[in-house]
DNA sequence: CGGTATCCAGGAAGATACTG
DNA sequence: CAGTATCTTCCTGGATACCG
């Protein structure tokens, strides 16, 4: 979403630029990023690697009852997006690595504010969802 | 996601982390908080507003697709967490409107910082995927 | 105009069992 | 250790129809 845009309409429609940008089909592919922030793990699994890379186990116990085959999906979701890296180094039993990479680095700065924003304002919104629900 | 207070059941979504160790119970509370900013029309309507009050169907148009009730739910949610007030005028045909709190407006913030994120990223992110998805 | 009331498809989250 | 394979629940998003 062009953030500061107004909508102007059916995409098909034509594309005569007003007085902002808005373009549907960037907006369309920021929601695929917010989506992956908005999963329960995601965001987690990134801040615990902000600190250095992490076997498997070692994430599965700092995240603290997440089911292994949602770390699974969650992981590899990340590394689908090149946020994390996967390394597997042929040991006996085998040991495979995750990391940020530079990409992930990078997201975990924005996603910080957002997550200390919501530290400083947790209280107000659950108040109001209080008050909203006694209705 | 459910925003609705506490799920206790073991198969619901977002199930509750376990309130021992190594989670904060903070962390549960920010998942809910980027558990809106991952909502598919959330930060569109939030982003909207930004400039200033609207009424419910001018949204609708604005954000070119979304069904009548999906707009629906997800003001009710904003309401809900007090980002949107909604106020209305008993004339006819009826007029409401919709508006962001201070709370709101001060969201839009590190919201827009990450979407920006996004669109300088995207492309990267993208073509990760497609790399991926070959294999 | 601005909603509810229903119903539906798809997928996210999870529990559990098995494997190289 | 680090995964797959299966199965289940139920939430998100949406389509459609009706209401005050």
């Amino acid at each position: 979403m062009k953030l500061t845009a107004k909508s102007k309409g059916p995409s098909r429609a034509r594309a005569p630029v007003p007085d902002d940008v808005h373009v549907p089909g960037d907006c369309r592919r920021v929601s695929t990023v917010l989506a992956r922030v908005g999963e329960k793990w995601s965001v987690l699994v990134i801040m615990l690697l902000r600190r250095g890379p992490e076997r498997f186990n070692a994430i599965k116990r700092a995240t603290n009852g997440i089911a292994q085959q949602m770390l699974t999906r969650t992981l590899k979701g990340l590394e689908r997006d090149g946020l994390v890296t996967r390394t597997v180094f042929a040991t006996v039993p085998p040991q495979v690595e995750y990391a940020l990479t530079p990409l992930g680095h990078s997201l975990s700065g924005p996603v910080q504010a957002l997550g200390l924003w919501a530290l400083d304002h947790i209280p107000q919104i659950e108040r109001a969802r209080e008050r909203f629900d006694e209705e």
